[in-house]
Formats: C-alpha cells, structure tokens, sequence
DNA sequence: TGTACATCAGTGAACGCGCGTTCACTGATGTAC
DNA sequence: TGTACATCAGTGAACGCGCGTTCACTGATGTAC
C-alpha cells in the first residue's frame, strides 16, 4: 500500500473518530461537517472523498458509538454475581463520570429526542442499536426477576438513556445527581426484587462508588 | 378596550399557541418563527411586535405546556385509591395515544435533548418544570414503596419522558408497544412492590385501557 | 355627523450567519521511461 | 539515477437554503374637532 493511500486510510478514520466524539457531545444536528473536519485539521472540502454524505457518517459513527459504549459496558461482567450483573451495568452508565463525559459515551441521550422530532432517516440504526442493548441486558437479566427479562431489560434501557440525558440537561443543579441516583435505585429494585432485601446493600452510598469507564 | 387591542391580544394568544403546539411536536429548533406565525396566518415579521424574541417565545411555551401536561395528568386524582395513583399517573402519560399525538402531549421528550446538548438558555425553565412534575408525583407516591418517595418520583419521571421518547423515535418499530409497556410494568412495580402481589392486576392487558389525555 | 390626522398591527424584503454540498484548483507523491 | 507526466488528497470559494432579527412601509382603526 503506498504512502499516499496509508495517509488517507488514516485521514478516514481520524475524521470517523472527530464524528463520533461530537455525535456524542452535541448530537446529529450539532456534528457539522464543518466542526468534524476542523476536529481533525482539515478543511470541509475535502470531506466527500471520504464520505458520500453527512447521513452516511452519522449512520456509521452512530453504530460504532453504541456498540464500543455496550462493549465498556458489559466488560468482564462475567467475574460478577450473575444476579448482580444488570445492576453493575446500570452503576457503570449512570454515574457522574458518564455524565460529565459525554464525548466518550453513548450516543442515545444526544440521538433519541433529534431522531422522534424530525423525518430521521437514522429511525433503523437507532432502533437496531437499542435492540441490541436490550438483547445484551436480557441475557444478563436474573431468571426471576418480577418482571419479565424483556421488561426489565427494555426497562433498563430508559432509564439508563433517559436518567443520563436529563441529568446532563440539568447538570449544575442538584436535581441532576438526585436524578442519576434514583435511577439506580429503581433499577436495581426492579432487578432483584424477588430477591430477599439485603438492606446492607439496598441503601445507597452517598457518592458513587468507582466503576469501569461506561460510554 | 379597543377593537384594535382586543386583536392584538387575541394574536398574540395565537402565536403562543403555534408555538406550543410545534414545541411539543419538533422540539426547540423545530419551532422556528417562521412556522409559528405560519400557524397563526401571519406573516415573520409581525412577530417581534409580540414576543421579544424566540427565546421569550420558546421560555412561556415550555412552562405552559408542562404545566398544562400536569393538570390533565393529575386530574380526578382524588378519585384513586392513593396508592393506585402514581401507577395511573404512568398509564395515562405512556400511552400509545399519547405518543401518537406529540402537537397536545409533553414537551420533554423533545426538549431535554436539545438543552443537554447545547448551550441552553432554557436550563433553568426545564428544571423547573421537571422539579414541579417530581414534587406532584412525590406528593402521590405511596407511604411505605421500596424507594424514598422522592426517588420514586425521579425515577417516574425519568420513566414517563424517557419511554415516551424512545417510543416515538422508535415509532413504526415493535419495539414502539414493547418501550410502553416494559415502562408501565417497572413503574407500576416501583410503586407498589411493597404490596402484596395481587395476580390479577400486576399482569398488563395487551392492549392499554382507555384513561384520560396525558398532556 | 363629517373630516383630517394619529396610531399601530401586520407586511415583506433584507441583513448576516451557519448549514450541506459542489467544484475548479494545487501541490506533494507515484509511475514510466 | 534523472526527468516528465499522472494521480489524487486536500483546499477554499461558491451554491442555495433556512434561520433569527430588523425595518421602512401600508392600511385599517381610533381620536380630535
């Protein structure tokens, strides 16, 4: 391969990669073809060399995004009880470092509010993105859960896009915290609620306690 | 008053109108001047002698639809047994109806995106709004559920405009009815998940019951 | 009651701006001989 | 190895479009006498 096309190998990636970091900050609308090529130094002329379209990058960045976020997500989630495994991916996204970081983390709080109030044409990525989240954390969903493992993981995907994105929409106000915590609350009491209350457990700690990298 | 005073007022309860109606259905960006006045016959310019900018327009519009949204939400409460009543709350917010006919529903779904990913001058309109929804939920929530009172609410919250979001970004998807649903499930089971289960009413029909207009 | 002037709600063209996309170009790299 | 030509990644100005806002205007209504 020559040096030539090595070089725009690279330029193709690095203006992916510009893609998704603004994709997940500031959304569809908000990732400017403009913005993206000045995120890797370049001008936007030269943008459609590598790109047929600006929907054709945002399909692209958004399915990577949601599928690098869920593989963070569930990483080694085999060393945890298997009864606590969907609580400790509800703890890994909604945390404040999730919060504080968006252009490292999921694409959904930035994506789903743009794609149900405009003619998306990023409906089916966005779908199949969901349901591949869903179907990862109805895998891990306990047996007995009280609601089914669909519910619970259909469920846990609002309230992990929705706290994340109305906390960040409120970030200053103590309302976002408030929001992040009761969000793991209520998910971790539907995930073991058949389950005898251990209160130990079920109390809250003040600040969250430090987990692996969530988006 | 004047003939001529009286259509000045009467218009501008039209252009606010408009705007409510295209806030709630495209959102902030969605609702450009133009289009409002569109609404209302008229032309752009007229505009400003109204409203002092789309920002003033879009800061009343947010309030009134939210607060509009919670008195529909929240009427005839009363008639519930209290502890029933959060869970109706949830029925009439996350209905199909309801995320069919975004132009008369709830603002947040479109708005909370928008504000979490730009520069935001309506921050503080929207938390507001959400404060003034969790107090009236927390004001409902049952005595003794397995969360604070508090945290039910914020969870709720997070449930009702999460789940109606994704459902209409999902619109045309099964997993439109399945987002509903799983919500109504966990939100029902939060609330009453001190409560003896009853069988008979903890299995969801498969078609939401008719309940009053959400928002 | 009738006439002349004042008011002001609404018009519509224009402003600067950012958007996605196009295109003639430049200049460094690659190839042929 | 050295020279002449070809390729093509990236430039930057321009396109039409929609945005929020401004402003000189029009014409129906309101007021003064």
């Amino acid at each position: 391969m020559s040096a030539k096309s090595e070089q725009k190998v690279r330029t193709h990636g690095a203006i992916l990669q510009s893609a998704e970091r603004l994709l997940r900050e500031r959304g569809i609308a908000g990732a400017s073809v403009v913005d993206v090529m000045r995120g890797v130094g370049l001008t936007v002329g030269g943008f459609y060399a590598h790109f047929a379209s600006k929907e054709k990058l945002i399909d692209t960045a958004l399915r990577r995004t949601a599928s690098a976020v869920r593989t963070r997500l569930f990483a080694q989630i085999e060393d945890q009880p298997p009864a606590d495994r969907v609580e400790v991916v509800l703890k890994r996204y909604l945390s404040a470092e999730h919060r504080d970081t968006p252009d490292e983390g999921c694409p959904l709080p930035a994506v789903v509010g743009e794609v149900a109030t405009t003619a998306s044409e990023h409906r089916e990525a966005l779908a199949e993105q969901v349901d591949a989240l869903a179907a990862e954390l109805e895998r891990h969903a306990p047996k007995h859960a009280p609601l089914s493992r669909r519910q619970l993981a259909l469920g846990m995907v609002v309230l992990m896009y929705g706290g994340l994105g109305l906390a960040r929409a409120l970030r200053g106000s103590p309302l976002s915290d408030e929001i992040l915590s009761a969000c793991r609350a209520l998910g971790r009491l539907a995930a073991r609620a058949d389950r005898e209350r251990r209160v130990d457990r079920s109390i809250e700690p003040a600040s969250p306690t430090a987990s692996p990298r969530p988006g």
